[in-house]
RNA sequence: GCCGGGGUGGCGGAACGGUAGACGCAGCGGACUCAAAAUCCGCCGGGGGCAACCCCGUGAGGGUUCGAAUCCCUCUCCCGGCACCA
């Protein structure tokens, strides 16, 4: 090999050692402990960007050190090939999806393979073969079956230019992405799954997750929401008919405190208000534009009208009257809610905005309430006693819930109830690049299910989005089907699933992506839970609340074993960069930042952001997440050709910890590039001396031995907590101790220290390391040798440094033996110059001794 | 708005409640060179001092502790999620 480091040369050696010997096929060995190492796959977006280089790193980061550590180790790779971006570039280009994402697959394998990822590619599944969604379409009719799909309407953005369904994604401001129109709320009809009859279970068995991180569980628990209440229920009589209006509510303890209750939009008792009031009607309509989504509704103005109608007060038989509000929503609970102005903060704005009343009914001692100012007591549920609430006064929350509950149920007006924040899981998208729903419509004999037998019901590969709508519902050759009951002709379902369903069992399909006969076989019961799962953070919620729902549902069905999918969980920080736009009328047209030109005055300062292209301003939308939408990715490909793939993993877990976000910057490359370099260097300049080590330790080995073993313990225990930044610096540690002993170290010194060096570097950089391991005759192959292990004699210390410290402070340091006594070691601080320049021989009140750290003198 | 996380030199970051700034990047000075690149050596939080050394310093303010970047409270800014981006 060449005296200078040339990457491309080390990288094809090594990648082609590997092919030779199947080094990363895995195979099942009954018996061997498994390791499943999995990294969230990626969506084949056109290229990889820098998060796909960071999660593929950690992941195989984990599986060279786990396969060092003697474990069967598991490390596949997939596509989660269906999604809008097709659809999208399908518009843009007139490219059908299916051609564009098997263009990008082919394109982005190549990238992963050229970054030397220990995957075995004998598994690879893509999510839009017919192979894999069959499994989709055969388990979502067994749930089916189950009564866990079932059907009802759901609320989607409607884009009325179009007369399209828009994403959430594709809404901006109101407005749709490519027309500008307001967008409206409509009502269709849509399959669901039924995630909120597992809630209990999806929350309780968050604590048997002790490998998940507690942001992650508090996360998913708060999105799962428990809440225990009262659903309570205000009797009406409206068109000589005696009717309910039913709320539930987490305080029950004020209810002597309700002066009206409002209702959704959607709410039949709004729309029966309605019918005769014009300008209701006016504001009902108002309600449903705009967009669904949950942030948007949580900060738009609270708005709301009176219906001129009343409910009974459950207790006190009084008049309630009945508004319509924006912020109620109709898919929570029962869409109406009731209103306690005094002890809620949003029906205390709501109350004041229109002049309704405010009736006081809990009081924190020592504290006065005013109907002018909302105070956080006045919601606390902690310290309040129910007052002008009659026979509930002076009692505390739960009493007083208990105590109402109670009075309500013996009218049949209320009942406690525990209710969820997690709704079902509405699964149909009105889209072509999907799983299609395996149903068909027949006038005669309505929704049949398609059988078995005639699954997967197949995509049809060549059509092109254009934004019109689904295109499907103009193939005639898909739609036309004979209705599997009578014969007859009927229609197929044109929605297709939402993606998440692709991803929330794919990881169990790697252990038998072969067998067309099953969804699921025997090889999963040996791989299955996936030991390590390591992915973004963005997808803390959903994806993992939709895979262990369906790891559920396939453990209900008798189809695994498990009850969880994912035993430890590293959820990786997101790589950021700045975003940078120009306004194209109600669109933001993105530029790359390696597009954009940032000048700065002499203090740094920015001055101006243009377009290199055409010289023109351009703006700063601030940080934000690498994505497609925004065009701010740094492809790595350039750095990988630049410095090779070893230099882009190196610097990828140097430059900061997983978990943490990362700012991405293009300064420290150089860095992680000559350290490499480094290294290749110094094996070079001392091989003969290494390849010939025979030889034993000397006396003068001492000092760099016990940095070896040092940094060896160090890189060991941060490879054990995932802390690679650190075990990569042990790394460069490792180099400068050697160097700096290179002179006077023994030729076995010397072979140890830079074999620690090689095995600590491996999982991170395993070309280098594997070709110089063998030219330095270390053996065979390190794939195949174990991590080294730290010689504890090696670390013996004579004597030790103590930190003196007065009052806190440093003050100074003492050496004394490894082994002095507390008192000889008060002594000697004591009597030390540094310390006694403070004490000014003053008796110290106290001397803290912490054994083998340092003394701190308390004057 | 709600839920979760974060803020340490010019920059990325390190630090079982125990020497803040390891390791690296950038910068500055020097060696080598006709010169440059590469490489090597040294300096590198702020202030004061000839020096020994001292004071200040981990987003802001308060608290707990012999001792706080680390634990607690309040605030602030940034990031992620909010159910049709994946």
């Amino acid at each position: 090999m060449q005296a200078q480091y040339q990457p491309a040369e080390v990288e094809r050696a090594a990648q082609a050692a590997w092919k030779a010997s199947g080094a990363h096929r895995a195979v099942e060995q009954p018996g061997k402990r498994k390791y499943y190492c999995l990294s969230m796959f990626p969506y084949p977006s056109g290229k990889l960007h820098m998060g796909h280089v960071r999660n593929y790193t950690i992941g195989d980061v984990l599986t060279r050190y786990h396969r060092m550590r003697g474990l069967n180790v598991l490390q596949p790779m997939g596509w989660d090939a269906f999604g809008l971006p097709a659809e999208n570039a399908a518009m843009a280009n007139g490219v059908p999806p299916a051609k564009w994402t098997y263009d990008n697959i082919a394109y982005m394998k190549k990238q992963l393979q050229s970054l030397g990822f220990a995957l075995d590619w004998e598994r690879e599944i893509a999510t839009c073969r017919p192979e894999y969604y069959k499994w989709n379409q055969w388990l979502f009719l067994r749930m089916l079956e189950k009564g866990i799909v079932y059907q009802k309407t759901g609320v989607v953005n409607w884009d009325p230019v179009d007369q399209t369904v828009l994403a959430n994604e594709q809404v901006i401001d109101g407005r749709g992405w490519r027309t500008g129109a307001v967008v409206e709320k409509r009502e269709i009809p849509m399959y669901y799954m039924a995630i909120t009859r597992y809630a209990p279970q999806l929350l309780e068995a968050l604590d048997a997750l002790p490998g998940w991180p507690e942001r992650v569980k508090l996360m998913q628990a708060n999105w799962i929401g428990r809440s225990e209440g009262v659903n309570l229920a205000f009797p009406y009589t409206l068109d000589g008919q005696r009717q309910l209006l039913r709320a539930f509510t987490t305080r029950a303890d004020t209810l002597m405190g309700v002066t009206f209750c409002a209702v959704a939009a959607e709410h039949p008792l709004a729309s029966r208000a309605a019918r005769d009031n014009p300008a209701l009607a006016a504001f009902i309509e108002e309600c449903k534009r705009g967009s669904v989504m949950e942030a948007d509704m949580a900060t738009m103005e609270k708005k709301g009208m009176a219906t001129g109608l009343a409910v009974e007060h459950p207790v006190t038989g009084e008049a309630v009257p009945v508004w319509v509000g924006n912020y109620v929503l109709m898919s929570y609970g029962e869409g109406a809610v009731m209103g306690v102005p005094a002890h809620d903060e949003r029906d205390f704005a709501f109350a004041n905005k229109y002049g309704l009343p405010i009736r006081q009914v809990i009081a924190v001692e020592g504290e006065s309430f005013s109907t002018d100012v909302w105070r956080e007591w006045y919601a606390d549920k902690t310290q309040g006693r129910c007052v002008n609430s009659g026979r509930y006064d002076g009692l505390g929350y739960q009493a007083a819930v208990g105590a109402i509950a109670a009075d309500l149920a013996a009218k049949g007006l209320g009942e406690k109830q525990t209710t969820w924040r997690l709704r079902d899981w509405g699964i149909s998208r009105q889209r072509y690049w999907g799983t299609p729903i395996p149903l068909i419509h027949c006038e005669g004999c309505g929704v049949v299910p398609v059988p078995d037998e005639q699954l997967p019901v197949v995509l049809p590969e060549d059509c092109v989005p254009d934004g019109s709508g689904n295109p499907l519902n103009r193939r005639r050759d898909f739609l036309h089907v004979a209705c599997p009951k009578c014969g007859k002709l009927a229609r197929r379902e044109t929605d297709t699933m939402d993606t998440f369903v692709d991803s929330s069992w794919y990881y169990l399909r790697y252990a038998c992506p072969d067998n067309p006969g099953a969804m699921v076989d025997e090889r999963v019961n040996y791989w299955l839970p996936v030991d390590q799962y390591i992915g973004g953070i963005e997808h803390a919620i959903l994806h993992l609340l939709y895979s262990r729902f369906w790891t559920k549902v396939m453990r209900d069905l008798g189809l695994v074993s498990i009850d969880e999918p994912f035993a430890n969980l590293l959820t990786q920080g997101m790589v950021l960069n700045e975003i940078f736009f120009r306004r194209e009328g109600p669109r933001r047209v993105y530029f790359n930042p390696a597009e954009v030109e940032v000048a700065v005055d002499d203090k740094g300062a920015r001055t101006a952001l243009t377009l290199r292209a055409d010289g023109l301003p351009v703006e700063s939308a601030g940080i934000g997440t690498m994505s497609k939408s925004k065009n701010n990715g740094v492809d790595p490909q350039a750095l990988i050709e630049q410095y090779g793939a070893d230099t882009a993993r190196f610097f990828m877990m140097f430059t900061s910890p997983p978990e943490q976000t990362l700012e991405w910057s293009d300064s420290g490359v150089e860095g992680a590039y000559r350290f490499l370099r480094r290294v290749w260097s110094f094996a070079q300049e001392h091989a003969a001396t290494v390849r010939a080590a025979a030889g034993a330790f000397e006396p003068r080995d001492a000092v760099l031995r016990r940095e070896v073993h040092a940094l060896l313990g160090q890189a060991s225990y941060d490879m054990e907590r995932k802390q690679f930044n650190t075990v990569a610096s042990a790394g460069m540690k490792l180099l400068n101790a050697l160097q700096e002993s290179a002179a006077e170290a023994s030729a076995a010194a010397l072979r140890e220290g830079l074999g620690v060096l090689l095995r600590v570097l491996y999982p991170v950089t395993p070309h280098l390391a594997h070709v110089l391991w063998t030219e330095l005759g270390y053996g065979a192959d390190i794939t195949l040798s174990p991590w080294p292990q730290v010689d504890q004699a090696a670390l013996v210390q004579d004597k030790i440094e103590l930190v003196l410290q007065v009052n806190g402070k440093l003050r100074g340091s003492l050496l004394v033996a490894r082994d002095a006594g507390r008192e000889a070691i008060e002594h000697a601080a004591l009597a030390h110059p540094g310390v006694l320049r403070f004490t000014n021989g003053a008796v110290p009140r106290k001397v803290v001794v912490v054994p083998g750290r340092l003394v701190n003198v308390v004057v």
